[in-house]
DNA sequence: AGAGATATAGGGGAAACCCCGATATTTCAT
DNA sequence: ATGAAATATCGGGGTTTCCCCTATATCTCT
């Protein structure tokens, strides 16, 4: 009896990306001890990727998002499209509800941040194995679910607010109070702080800081002041 | 004859500082196979970290940049100060100059990028533990010392600011607010107020959205979450 | 030893935040 | 075309933060 065959059939291959060496060497040190699965590939960037997936047919693809060359959103739906046996499986840092919903729109079955702990990316393995989808447990489902909808209609980012929201949302990122946004728009500042509410709840981000990244990020403002 | 005392008087005691837990996971995975080092202490983020120093006293500090709370930076600054003979090695997925010439003047004895192979995190915890330094075969050495020789001319933020209003404007950008501070630093909401209003005046600077880009420009934040 | 910078903290009033609910208007799908 | 949902508009009221002033202990540097 050979050690191959002994686990031949229950073995799910994965192909690792991630930019990080190190991280994928973590990875792999990680599920080498839980003989469930068997990394067939690495790489570090989103072109070797789409190669690898070629070559290797993995069964998962563990992919982090942010890649040289080619961002790791565009293999999602490059993978998806031309494989759509192959469970995609992200691994971010980035817990921005945009990125996850792109991501999940694109054709992933679960999302994952690399603050989770490895029970949960075992987990996270094993479900989308199975055909289950996984979200991180630290993101807000329906949240989500608003932006899933309207990044399907190739909606960018800033669209997902109304025209008053973004108005509201550049003016609170420049470091205007309410009261001079409110005379602004000439509408009380209960509006604005509506508005406010609104947008916050919208964007899952319930803190002004936040909020001032999250306008930078899609370039409702820029850096400098 | 115990385990203990086989390997008790080579190990060297680790504490490993990521905001990723699954990296750290890795980490543990990996040094586990190597029996020349013993992890003491892991944490997410930087106030914890110099805590498990206080506590710990490991012999080198694996450490990570971007952590909440309070940067990797930073900690490097503190623990160098207060702590001399502990060894710092920063373990970063930024390869600029200005963030290896900084770690590097503040007291680190090595760097090293998230991008490298684990030989190379074993080869640099070895010559860090040995009391050699180690900088990241990728990373440009003349480069740096030209930044560390000139950085002196720049007003960085390091000399705008004291060390506790960094903090504080961290903690800020991060999206806390006072009463979180307060209770993370053991102060009173008042100081906190204090250093904040101290701050926005040294940086003409007078509400939150300013600091928070202001931060991002500095490094101190990221764009991300 | 004294001057200035730093870290700490309180009082008090104005402003902002955040929970509730309310009412038009617009938009959109059936 | 009509009913439901989203949008935009406000208010009440309690909690928290903001922002002015003051004050003390320590630390640093000359």
């Amino acid at each position: 009896m050979s050690g191959k065959s002994m686990q031949g059939i229950k073995n799910k291959r994965i192909l690792l990306v991630d930019d990080h060496a190190l991280m994928r060497a973590g990875i792999r040190a990680l599920l080498d001890d839980l003989n469930d699965f068997e990394i067939v590939g690495e790489c570090g960037d989103g072109l070797e990727a789409l190669e690898l997936v070629h070559t290797t047919l993995p069964d998962v693809l563990l992919l982090d998002i942010s890649l040289p060359g080619i961002n790791g959103l565009e293999v999602v739906q490059q993978v998806s499209q031309a494989y759509p046996d192959i469970r995609l499986l992200i691994l971010s840092m980035h817990s921005g509800p945009e990125y996850v919903a792109r991501a999940l729109g694109s054709g992933a079955s679960g999302y994952l941040l690399k603050d989770s702990a490895f029970d949960e990316l075992a987990a996270a393995l094993q479900a989308v194995c199975c055909g289950r989808d996984y979200l991180c447990s630290a993101i807000n489902a329906e949240k989500i679910q608003y932006f899933i909808q309207h990044a399907q209609d190739g909606v960018s980012v800033q669209e997902i607010l109304t025209p008053r929201q973004r108005q509201i949302l550049q003016q609170i990122a420049e470091g205007l109070g309410p009261r001079d946004i409110a005379s602004n728009l000439n509408v009380s500042v209960k509006t604005v702080e509506a508005h406010r509410a609104q947008l916050m709840d919208r964007l899952g981000i319930y803190h002004v800081p936040g909020l001032v990244r999250f306008a930078m990020r899609v370039g409702i403002i820029s850096a400098e002041m």
